[in-house]
DNA sequence: CTGAAAGCGCTTACAG
DNA sequence: CTGAAAGCGCTTACAG
């Protein structure tokens, strides 16, 4: 049998019981008013509500989540916030988790084992889904999490077999799309600064871009690939390295993401002397707001954030836990050019 | 009486009884097994260890969270992402935290009734203490926290009064260094791109920037003032303001924050063609990496970030909950001049 | 050092 | 529509 003290003396937190008693009804009948849907008439509920407003009572979510095992928390695992991109994301996920009443628990990771580490963390919270966004993950953690009920979707990037779902944008059509800007610009040599050499992003958009080249009959010499670590620094320092080889400077360079691009394009006008893109043209990928502006202007591809996100968030299956993730939908979601300064020539009539 | 049943069949949950149940042991040691510190023989840890790693026993922190009315969860809320100041600002928490064992639930806010709904549901959570960057806090939900006896700080604010304790950099030195390094090329006209009007921050840092070109004689015609919202768009618009004033524009220009600076910049250069320095000097504050960037090369004051964020961890009293804020120690952490290129000439031989 | 048991603050069948 | 009571998975005096 299970004693409580209504009033606790010089207690700090006030419970459902102590509401009861000043409604004068049930516990039972406290936790029913704050539940939309629950059986309650109308007038218990403004009675129970006032008395709850009165004592600046708030239902305790951890103690509910111990009964029902939702938490109503996500968890968020975030890689390079230096890339805007991912605060963008970031911004975006914590909108649309407030309109849904889910909280955000948030892990910045860096390297790979971190990212292990931060779901052994989120484990013990009965997290209701994780969203891993860059980052790599072991099978066994997604394991570990699927054991548990606990469905992880990623964000812009897939890992076959894994059996986690992952939202993306059509990396490799967005590749395509600038790969066919700078060959309508007259480009015939070509530079990439790739990202993260263990991620599907990067590769996908690098495969894409290449395809059409090659489609087009550009020499695969003429096509060179420098590794830029998804930075801005990084980003300057292959161009320097593309400066110092043999071959020199290319028509055109692409940087995987725009972060990079913004890097290139400084790198080329204020250390080489290099004018953008009356010397070498530039585009780069993501559509970030710094990418528009006044010195970059940059021609890019936009992510669909906001759809991504959605998408995202649906795959979490919030409202029906337990519905096994469906894993058939796995349609990458495509973005669209936006036309800058950076290539020459416009936009094609119609794309 | 509670009934158990050790193993349910079909569960997706371990629990600290079939962890017992497979050591042969009580629930009790198991609980011990977890707790650093706890009385246990260390055979009786390790096999406990060992079964708990066979059957992937995690302990669940929600169940632990209740009884202990700790939930090793800390709330950090963000307003203005778009800055990168707040990026790293989350980084350093988020770095901070996972050396400590917490994990960071996020709020990102835009207004200020935002910060207060999202007080409400941190309040659920029973988080262990609340950081509190930019955005306005009401008395009242400081009083809602402090009832429930968790802490709140204020990173690089502090509201009088609040009985919120502030952790900030010593902003109005910083805005006097400007006005020393400014006075000393030469300027004689300024203007200032202000933030947020009801924050402190803007506020020191534009008086202390006023403070000591006052003291230098000039006079208070020659410094003008001009809102530029924090943002980077909202400076480009402010300059534009101040060239289209009667008086046109100053002869140096404190951009409020480094992402202010940055669009002031751009835009002299690039939407007037000007030069800066040379026909307008202008600094910044924060220290964002961005601003030393070669186009920028900002002169500004660095925000210590590390030192500010662990003093904020500090005074959230994690482990030693209970403990009243120590409101006496409202030192201002002070920062340091940054020299590159932006306003003309050195950095004098000792500050 | 160890175990039995109460309690943390909810939710939810179950019976009325 | 309402209440009594069991249970969620831990922690922690208490007694040994």
């Amino acid at each position: 049998m299970t004693k409580r003290k209504k009033y606790r003396e010089g207690s700090i937190r006030t419970t459902s019981f102590d509401v009861a008693a000043l409604a004068g009804v049930s516990q039972s009948a406290v936790s029913r008013a704050f539940k939309p849907g629950a059986s309650i008439a109308p007038e218990t509920r403004d009675k129970i509500l006032d008395a709850a407003r009165k004592l600046n009572y708030v239902p305790n979510s951890i103690a509910s989540s111990l009964t029902t095992h939702r938490s109503n928390i996500v968890a968020l695992i975030l890689g390079d916030l230096h890339n805007p991109f991912y605060t963008h994301v970031l911004e975006a996920f914590g909108r649309e988790m407030q309109d849904r009443d889910r909280q955000l628990l948030v892990f910045t990771v860096n390297e790979d084992l971190a990212t292990d580490d931060a779901i052994m963390r989120l484990l013990r919270y009965q997290i209701d889904g994780v969203i891993l966004t860059s980052a790599q993950l072991s099978t066994q953690m997604v394991g570990m999490c699927h054991n548990r009920g606990i469905p992880v979707v990623l964000f812009n990037r897939y890992i076959p077999q894994s059996g986690a779902f992952g939202v993306r944008c059509d990396n490799s059509w967005g590749g395509r799309q600038i790969a066919e800007a700078f060959l309508r610009a007259g480009a015939k040599t070509f530079g990439m600064i790739t990202g993260d050499p263990n991620g599907t992003t990067s590769k996908d958009r690098v495969s894409g871009f290449v395809e059409r080249l090659i489609e087009n009959g550009v020499p695969r010499t003429a096509i060179r690939s420098f590794e830029g670590n998804s930075t801005y620094e990084g980003a300057c320092d292959a161009v320097r390295r593309m400066h110092a080889d043999a071959d020199g400077l290319p028509d055109a360079i692409f940087g995987i993401n725009d972060t990079m691009a913004m890097g290139a394009m400084d790198t080329l006008r204020h250390h080489l002397g290099l004018s953008v893109p009356g010397d070498v043209m530039i585009a780069g990928f993501d559509d970030i707001p710094e990418g528009a502006r006044l010195p970059y202007q940059l021609t890019t591809v936009r992510q669909p954030i906001k759809r991504m996100v959605r998408a995202t968030i649906e795959h979490l299956n919030l409202d029906n836990p337990g519905q096994p993730i469906d894993l058939t939908h796995d349609q990458p979601i495509r973005g669209h050019m936006v036309w800058r300064k950076t290539v020459p020539g416009d936009a094609p009539p119609e794309v």
